[in-house]
DNA sequence: TAGTGGTCTAGACCACTCA
DNA sequence: GAGTGGTCTAGACCACTAT
């Protein structure tokens, strides 16, 4: 084989785990070895096993070689939502409108996650998103104004509190909970839906060098669907 | 400084992306810049930033340069959930149940979704996924006997179905639909659940090749949640 | 301790795309 | 056409860990 690039071996080497040429959980050969038989650099070698490493399919240690994985387990990659462009991208126009924004104290449930005190004060905001001006989710948020202080005077008229956030705190951490709840009579008079009717709950703490930012639970309205590939 | 790793030179950049000294959506130093600013080799430079842009905190192009992403959306992986796995994760004993096993002629839906003829056959699977003797996950399943013909001879008294494809089929591609769903009686007999409580449900897909091998449905008992990290 | 992967370098050429 | 990122190479040294 002439010039390959790290992308065809890899393929290559994907298939040859694929069909079974290299077996799960077997031993596959050395860096140096496949160089040879590829006949290129052994960077490039390194590089696409390392790719096939990231993707789950091999398992790497120094002397102990390399190995298929035994257990495939496939990840899948997603963005964490934003519900504007979840709208869009329905085609639909986006709109928001703020029911409630309040500074005052959290339950000890919400302190205990911003990991505030219980007599601290924190921002709470309730907001229904909307698709061509019908519900499409119930958002219910407390935000520790410890950490952005300065949202306060922020106006949520043209920008949501979320966009505001991204932007003012643009690489946070987090983390993602997706459960299913019946909706209550408040979440289902939010979301236009009956009493009862199973929505899709998205709860997401984010924080940011220690400090917490902000939790947030999102209720989809009925039928919603989150869709991921992998 | 002397001798950086491409791991070291990621996180300072992206402290300065997160500090704003590199502003959203603006444009940051070239490649060979940085290389001399951080006193290492192009290719190491390289790597970090390809790092950073695969994780989203960065768009480059050719001739266009590096720019941080305007708008940050941060991307969570997470592993295809195996039943036995989150069972197992809890600290329980996980078995399984197979309800049914046919092979019959499946709806249009699911025929649809096999890309298979109306008139074939498909196997046909009811499963309940047991966390120490009490239901966990009722699984509802289909699979393309053309994909997997010999699949009829496997018993899946010790190993589960999905187990059985994951190693006969080890890579796999696929899509992922989450929702939440009111369970109707069936459903809820078969996770001791009461009729009409929001049951969140995972809807699996997967092909190899352009062939459909398995579509089916998971439904969880109530309060389950899927927990990821960003 | 020896063997494997992990990483870095310096230099080169290519491919894309903006002006 | 020129400038940027994308990729490859050959060689070197390091770090981990299985034996």
């Amino acid at each position: 084989m002439t010039k390959q690039s790290h992308n065809t071996v890899r393929q290559s080497m994907q298939e040859r785990i694929e069909t079974g040429e290299w077996a799960l959980g077997g031993l596959i050969p050395g860096e140096i070895e496949l160089a040879e038989e590829y006949g290129c650099a052994r960077t490039t070698i390194n590089r696409a096993l390392q790719a096939l490493a990231d993707a789950g399919m091999l398992v790497r240690k120094r002397k102990g070689g390399t190995r298929v994985c035994n257990m495939p387990v496939r990840q899948a990659k997603f963005s964490i939502p934003v519900v504007r462009e979840q709208v869009e991208a329905m085609g639909s126009q986006y709109r928001h409108r703020v029911l409630v924004n309040t500074k005052t104290t959290p339950p000890t449930s919400i302190a205990t996650r911003l990991n505030i005190s219980d007599s601290d004060k924190a921002l709470y905001i309730e907001t229904v998103h909307l698709a061509d001006d019908r519900p499409f989710a119930f958002e219910s948020r407390w935000i520790n104004l410890k950490a952005v202080p300065n949202i306060v005077d922020a106006p949520f008229k043209d920008i949501s509190v979320n966009e505001w956030l991204i932007r003012s705190v643009p690489f946070s951490n987090g983390d993602v909970i997706f459960s299913a709840i019946n909706a209550d009579e408040k979440i289902a008079d939010c979301i236009e839906a009956e009493s009862g009717t199973a929505v899709f709950v998205v709860d997401r703490t984010t924080w940011y060098k220690e400090e917490y930012i902000t939790t947030l639970k999102l209720y989809y309205k009925p039928g919603f669907q989150l869709y991921t590939r992998f």
